[in-house]
DNA sequence: CTTTTTGCAAAGCGTTTGCATTGAA
DNA sequence: TTCAATGCAAACGCTTTGCAAAAAG
């Protein structure tokens, strides 16, 4: 079995795209490139801006779906995040949150340890952290038995 | 010093409308119900459903507005969540964020200690947990600078 | 009487959709 | 030659803004 040491990024790119047979276009190249250079966790109209340098042709609109469709092939991540409209929660009590994935609902749950955590080191020096959190994400029982 | 032992929730509600100096509408009472019998974490518009039920010349903007008022004075919390735009992470490793509250900035860090985290026992019976993460959320040193 | 608050309407931002055209395989 | 991808435009969902009218203090 052949290992991938000099596998260079867009040949691992290129391969992604064979195994989920998508064509290999200019475009997706340009963003992907776009992509894997960025740090700072680009938005879709980031990326845009950077690739339509090159193409001036291009629409956002395909920049965002390709980034979406990206995302399927597990080329990049989407940041997980609430999305949709701005929830309101009247319990005031530091808590944690389960988040499933598949029907966006929301779960508190408390947990002494998870509100013990320690904030590391080198991150007090440069953050002044006012909250902490974990997030689970994953599928709630109910989306479970619908599948 | 009295103690608070039996206040009820809308005296509590309206003694913070007073210490800030907001008037205490039939509107913001409505609101204020609604939304501490809530639970699932409601977005603006499932309060404004439930309000306008009593009062249906409301308009989903004051229910909006209103909410905002109310997390600003303490009432209630926003879920923290990275709003605006959706973003892409081409790190495909498992990190946590710190998330700036004031500019929005993303950060990542990596934390073994972080990654070990145990899923409570009471947990994995209801949930199926594929991602556990930390959010670490306060003001990053740049917006700590310009204050 | 003064100052907020409300309701309304429009604008804004990001996302999603449908469709005709283009281009990769 | 075929089918997927692209570019465009419109629609959509949620949020924000400005302003005149109404209401609280």
């Amino acid at each position: 079995m052949q290992k991938d040491f000099n596998k260079t990024q867009i040949d691992m790119f290129i391969e992604k795209c064979k195994q989920h047979n998508l064509k290999i276009t200019p475009q997706r190249i340009a963003i992907h490139g776009a992509v894997v250079q960025s740090r700072n966790h680009p938005a879709a109209d980031e990326i845009f801006k950077i690739v339509k340098e090159k193409f001036p042709n291009i629409s956002f609109d395909t920049v965002n779906r390709t980034l979406l469709t990206f995302s399927q092939i597990g080329i990049l991540k989407i940041i997980e995040s609430f999305r949709g409209a701005r929830r309101f929660d009247p319990n005031l009590e530091n808590h944690h949150h389960l988040h499933c994935i598949n029907c966006g609902k929301i779960i508190d749950f408390n947990n002494e340890n998870y509100d013990r955590l320690e904030v590391p080191r080198n991150i007090q020096q440069k953050f002044t952290v006012l909250n902490k959190r974990v997030i689970l994400s994953g599928i709630c029982k109910e989306c479970h038995k619908t599948k």
